[in-house]
DNA sequence: ATAACTGTATTATATTATTAATACGGTTAT
DNA sequence: ATAACCGTATTAATAATATAATACAGTTAT
């Protein structure tokens, strides 16, 4: 079963983007895999404190992205073979990689600074 | 007078932070100075193609902030000190540092990984 | 002074994101 | 079978974002 737990609303983009998000980073991570449980609609949706149809969303769009399966009336369900994996995984590294080093560029910041920077605020950090 | 040349709407956010975050990366960056001239809304609106209601939006929130000052019927100038310049640069290299590590520790990767990875993707770009 | 530009304000409309309240029919464990 | 879930669908309402069309008064260069 997928899990919600480390979930935190933070940034100000639409609920049902974050949703998607968290997904890919665990399927991403590993830390979801194939044929793995998707907490129910209504679930997920007491769970975070917003409505069914906003989770309704989220799932619908991972649907169409080939990631989940859903039948009426059953559980959902992930299915992610290794290449769609892949495929994730090198969408979300490259992506947000490429958004942090624009920002850095866009400031003036030198590679090195920035470099010694991230390193500096990975090791602040309890995890990871 | 503060350019816009580089300006690309990209991301989904609302352009008015958009734009509010361009100026304040600019400051950061110390391509913005102290008064310096501001376009006027109804120029930066024709320039970027929005409505000239999106910009006041940004400019007034930017007044509030104190980055900006605006009086009526004249243009508006920048207003910041070395103290606000620093505020604005130690908000936006930390913030988005730590969004980008964050992303990479949810998907497990590895901090050499990670900042090989950045590197990397810092050679590809032709600027900074 | 006056024309051209400024900031500011108002009202109306459209779109998107989200909530809310239901409803229907399929699946599953008992 | 039946109760408790499940996915799905519909309709209505609200808030945020953005557009559109004006209007008014202050500033500035000529």
């Amino acid at each position: 079963m997928i899990s919600f737990e480390d979930f935190v609303m933070g940034d100000g983009s639409p609920i049902y983007l974050q949703i998607i998000r968290h997904i890919k980073q665990g399927i991403a991570a590993g830390t979801i895999g194939h044929q793995e449980e998707v907490p129910s609609r209504r679930a997920l949706s007491a769970l975070l404190g917003v409505n069914p149809n906003t989770i309704q969303k989220a799932y619908h769009m991972l649907e169409e992205e080939g990631i989940i399966v859903s039948r009426s009336g059953a559980k959902s369900y992930t299915d992610v073979d290794e290449e769609i994996v892949e495929r994730i995984r090198r969408e979300l590294l490259a992506g947000d990689t490429q958004v942090w080093v624009d920002a850095m560029k866009r400031m003036g910041v030198p590679r090195e600074e920035a470099l010694r920077l991230a390193a500096q605020v990975w090791e602040k950090g309890q995890d990871g």
